[in-house]
DNA sequence: CCTACCGATCGGTAGG
DNA sequence: CCTACCGATCGGTAGG
């Protein structure tokens, strides 16, 4: 009754073709990742590489889901047990910023570059991303509101602290990748605390 | 010594090519556009369609110089003749907003794309891209230094307050292209207005 | 998981 | 600007 070797076998040889994918993808975008080149990288064939998806759009889909799990547990994960509130919002905020300033991915952030990309491209890769996207805008404007019932007086809506926050990530994002500019770490964590009104630094 | 009508024709397909480019490019990237079915799409040759440029890549500089062209005239230019403060900050980011939100390009912000598209491939596309990107930002550090000026009290440093309208304009871009959500537009412009100092609505 | 192959398409070039 | 072609590579499949 004990999984035959070839199963186990088979469920490493899948993490390991998603984990490359996800590497390729990051630097080259998802259509610019190419199953020959892939499979030659891991000393595969092709139709090795492909088989335990289907077709080169599944392994595409596995990817995406893979990245969206390096994310949840670089930023999300860490907060698990501490109480709603500027405390936990704070938290956020810092390990966000750590993940794009040290990026899992060799070409920062997968959902970012994966929205650019797929925004034109109607698909199932875009209907999943636009879950993904949406499901992490509401979850940020739930912790945004929480840390804002703490404090008294008037705040922005939690809507529009959630597109500030996303947007300064994306620019981070750019300040990193594109202008390799190491003054933008601190600047975007400042501009985040700022943003949702946490005390900024001197 | 008028010009030859062949040089005037030259030039009228030379442009031709360039705005198709610029759609192909914007819809499905810059890497997704192929000569051939750009080609195709205008009735020429392969042949015929590159070798004004001399190269794929070199269409692909044409066509992002046009892209900067077209960003300018939207948001840049109805500027000219204001004098520098509050008030050319807010027409600036009205028509920063208005062409997010009605954009010329078919898939939304070019320049954007191309960032998140070209930022793990090294070139001469790349090279040029972040010449851009750097100047738009010194632009607009120049621009709100100038509306701080104006004002007393303390402000959020020019480049901080940079990074954030830049991140407010990549996050519009995504709720406009990916979420489709109209919403989106006036959110957008409220936290650009507020994170300048300028009055907000109710 | 492999080899061997499919038709289609890629960017580019020779020659006009 | 064209046709006609180059070698390389694409994603996928048949058959094992």
């Amino acid at each position: 009754m004990s999984p035959r070797h070839s199963t186990v076998e088979a469920a490493r040889t899948r993490e390991r073709i998603v984990r490359a994918a996800v590497e390729d993808a990051s630097r080259l975008g998802l259509e610019g990742l190419t199953v020959g080149s892939l499979a030659r990288r891991l000393g595969m064939s092709k139709a090795g590489l492909v088989g335990p998806f289907g077709s080169r759009e599944q392994l595409l889909a596995a990817a995406l889901e893979q990245a969206g799990q390096v994310f949840r547990a670089a930023v999300t994960e860490p907060l698990e047990g501490l109480p709603p509130g500027p405390g936990r919002l704070e938290q956020l905020i810092d390990r966000w910023v750590d993940y794009l300033a040290d990026c899992p991915f060799p070409g920062g952030c997968f959902v970012t570059a994966a929205s650019s990309e797929l925004d034109g491209r109607p698909g199932p890769l875009r209907d999943r991303l636009r879950e993904i996207v949406t499901s992490w805008r509401r979850r940020l404007a739930t912790e945004i509101a929480a840390a804002q019932a703490e404090s008294p007086g008037r705040h922005r809506p939690p809507d529009e602290v959630a597109t500030t926050l996303i947007g300064l990530s994306m620019a981070l994002n750019q300040e990193i990748q594109l202008l390799e500019d190491p003054s933008a770490v601190p600047r975007a964590r400042e501009a985040m605390r700022h943003a949702v009104g946490l005390a900024v630094g001197p």
